[in-house]
DNA sequence: TATTGTTATACTCTATAACTATA
DNA sequence: TATAGTTATAGAGTATAACAATA
């Protein structure tokens, strides 16, 4: 804790805060989903198709925030795992709907358990209430315009 | 808020919420540096080096959790600004201390302003109380082994 | 022999530009 | 003419390996 007057350490600056815990949570949950043979940042792409709608590719890249170009690699990989499914859109070929194969649906419900596992893990030090606290702030915070 | 039974939303994801806080407070901190001519990395290593002992390049690195030749970079670019200056440890040469200069130690108490309105800026959404739990949870978070 | 700073190099990640096929 | 997916290319960021000076 800083003594008033003094510079706070760094390790209590709020970028510094926010920055490592992003990196501990986000390290955690792909060595949670490496025996599922994917890291944190596929299962973003294949919770997000475990939804109800059917995306295409552009769909699911601004979802996730990255650029078109480099959701091709992504699905690329998904797809030669068996996982999900490119389709041409028939209502407009130019769009690839992208589907989870049903190994897919089964590795999405395996990795939303292991991921799961891992943010409680990642939220033990604090009590139930601290933790839904905690998420709380963070939502209000990440909603800011 | 997820429906019960349904998934949950990818912006409710903890993972999501935590990368998206990091991203948007230091986006928020680059451009409130911006005017100083810094931005929030080397922020990071200004802050320290206004802290009371002097640090080598690779104490630097250590602590900002980078390798020692990424220092290099940086503490050229801050050199040439005129704002931190290497100096041959007497006790043993091969070690560089780097000081602040008068500039430096005025960009500093700048940088502290403009950096404390940001988070400030940045925790808008949250009470006192709030934002006073949330950076407490946040440490207990950081702080696990 | 080990360590600090440095340089050169390579690797990862991601975006921009250009191409194709569709609209 | 504009858009979705793709490919090739380039840029940012950072690490690994090798070298000089020093311990």
């Amino acid at each position: 804790m800083p003594t008033p007057g003094s510079h706070p350490e760094p390790r209590d600056v709020l970028g510094y805060l926010l920055k490592h815990a992003t990196l501990q949570l986000t390290s955690a949950a792909d060595a949670g989903l490496n025996p599922l043979g994917i890291d944190s940042k596929d299962f973003g792409v294949l919770r997000l198709l475990g939804g109800s709608e059917p995306r295409s590719q552009q769909e699911i890249a601004e979802s996730i925030g990255v650029d078109r170009t480099t959701m091709v690699a992504l699905i690329d990989a998904l797809e030669g795992q068996g996982v999900v499914q490119r389709r041409t859109d028939p209502r407009d070929r130019r769009r690839n709907v992208v589907e989870l194969t049903s190994a897919g649906v089964d590795l999405v419900q395996r990795a939303e358990k292991a991921y799961a596992a891992v943010e409680r893990g990642f939220l033990e030090p604090l009590t139930a209430a601290q933790a839904r606290d905690f998420q709380r702030a963070l939502r209000k915070l990440v909603a800011q315009p």
